[in-house]
DNA sequence: ATGAAAGCGCTAACAT
DNA sequence: ATGTTAGCGCTTTCAT
């Protein structure tokens, strides 16, 4: 390529990348040649010798979940405006996995991570990550000691809302669902949900609190486990959309009707929640512009922003639909 | 690294790889220091000398396509137990998008691609790619005149059988809804909806194909132009979940019921389908081997098997659910 | 304004 | 069985 545009390596290194002194007409001469050539620099060489990868790792809970999806989907589209691009690995929501998933891809000089820790407490690993220096935005959840930005959701004023308006309806029996991990929003969105309850003068009970893995199938079970008691609850809040897809599903098997025999409010909107009938009540968060935002704050970081971490919390906001109506008569 | 465990770089090199000659007493001595010192070999000085990343690009249609996210899921899933990595890109269904993004992740060195080709006509970039020796597999969609492995569905049956199982139930004017680009799996799915309607006697109508972005928006105001006109059909045919969910809004904002005012049948199964009421009818394709076979072909020719590409077709299956019933009578 | 040379971290060929 | 050396393709001093 060099010799083509009878130039040095280096000349035609700095015509290309327009770095240091370059005659306007060896410029052009190299841009030309390089045209003709198709030639296109070696992105791993570059990368060797800068230590880094134009690539950013995105490692979500699971990129089926249809929220995390539209972030990958966003985060994407801002990242490659600057010449960046992302990998993806899903984590599973197993810490283990996260940590090894992370230690590889550092090896592999990606320059930068967006993640959804898989858990609260044992985020070490993530804590290392940022003191090393590797850029790194949290979102949906926050990791404990690690000095990185983050953007979340309000959990506890989300789940407060979604109690308050059921109480407000009448319930005071109202189960909870929640995933089984170390999951910071699961956390959260519990806290609200008891401040809530207490708030009303309700004492929780443990029984009405259900636990399943992230996954619509364990949800059923857990849904037909809670409404097989004989002191059943007389309304529902799930934590994710997976589990309200779970939760209708164990309904429906149970042959309980939404909302005539139970209430049902999902944290997280999805597009599911409109096409039932009735339509579901949710907590929904700005997950257009979670993405986005976090492309932009781990670009800033590339680009060398050294300021103190950000933490940004998103309000949530309860879309009443139709799933909730006055508790049935004894 | 070396030093620490008073070896050459070749041998500690050679220890770590399990390659060529270390003596026994040697290896473990290398493989000690290492896990104290927490060393990792730079994979990105490994990809400079192998000319390979360990990372493979995955180029869909749009991420946030729960058929193409699902698909994702297996990919990565399968390509980590060959310790290859994932990067996701998606073209937006566009040819020229598709070709700069194949160009600048060559550049990157990434090992092999998975792709759903944007268009099934130009697609020389792709065709280049495969005589350049890049391991390359198609998904969903082929692309005329490029070398490599292919995996689709039959298209054309699947159309038919939706086709024909409207014709059963007393349809005669059948819409078509289908989306706007020049992709393959749309141009199959038209000639099977075609041919079924000529093998019944019934003269196919323009009027009664409309086209749109494969956008839910987008969708809804086709099929209200297709059901605003007087002599409306009385049954429509979807060509993916995106556009079968566009009908269904648009549907319902029109107050035409389903099936009473119009039958429905989608290509594709979606979650979505089994909670709407009543449920609807698809024409399913097996999602969960798709991805995983397609990891397996891409791991057989990243081992260097250069056997002639494969072609494989997967059968469809017509899921008769409630969204279709006889005609309204006139 | 341009060229020469060194070196990023690794491994395969060759030498011992 | 192990060490030495060269070179993957690039950029960036330093010299001219």
């Amino acid at each position: 390529m060099a010799v083509a545009a009878s130039v040095s390596r280096a000349t035609a290194a700095r015509a290309l990348s327009h770095h240091g002194y370059v005659g306007d007409e060896t410029a052009t001469r190299v841009q030309e040649a390089a045209d003709r050539l198709g030639y296109r620099a070696n992105r791993v060489a570059q990368a060797l010798r800068s230590g880094q990868l134009p690539i950013a790792g995105f490692i979500p809970g699971d990129i089926q979940n249809p929220f995390f999806a539209g972030i990958a989907h966003d985060l994407e589209v801002e990242l490659r405006k600057h010449g960046h691009n992302l990998l993806i690995a899903s984590s599973g929501d197993n810490a283990a996995q996260e940590r090894e998933l992370l230690e590889s891809l550092r090896a592999l000089g990606l320059c930068g991570f967006v993640l959804t820790p898989a858990s609260a407490a044992s985020s070490q690993h993530i804590a290392k990550l940022a003191r090393d220096g590797v850029p790194c935005v949290l979102i949906d959840r926050v990791a404990k000691g690690a000095r990185c930005d983050s953007i979340v959701v309000d959990n506890v004023g989300g789940a407060r809302a979604a109690v308050d308006y059921l109480v407000a309806n009448g319930h005071r029996r109202i189960g909870f669902l929640r995933d089984d991990s170390q999951i910071f929003t699961a956390q959260e969105r519990l806290a609200g949900y008891l401040r809530a309850l207490t708030g009303h003068g309700i004492v929780p009970e443990k029984q009405l609190i259900a636990r399943s893995r992230s996954v619509v199938e364990h949800a059923i079970a857990a849904t037909t486990r809670l409404f097989r008691r004989r002191n059943k609850p007389t309304a529902l809040f799930t934590v994710d959309s997976l589990m309200t897809q779970g939760a209708l599903l164990g309904l429906r098997a149970m042959g309980l009707q939404v909302p005539h025999d139970v209430s049902l409010i999902g944290f997280d909107d999805f597009s599911l929640a409109t096409f039932t009938d009735p339509q579901i009540t949710v907590v929904a968060q700005p997950t257009a512009e979670i993405g986005a935002l976090a492309a932009r704050l781990l670009i800033e970081r590339l680009a060398g922003d050294m300021a103190d971490p950000q933490h940004i919390r998103f309000p949530t906001q309860l879309i009443v639909r139709g799933s909730v109506s006055c508790p049935p008569a004894r």
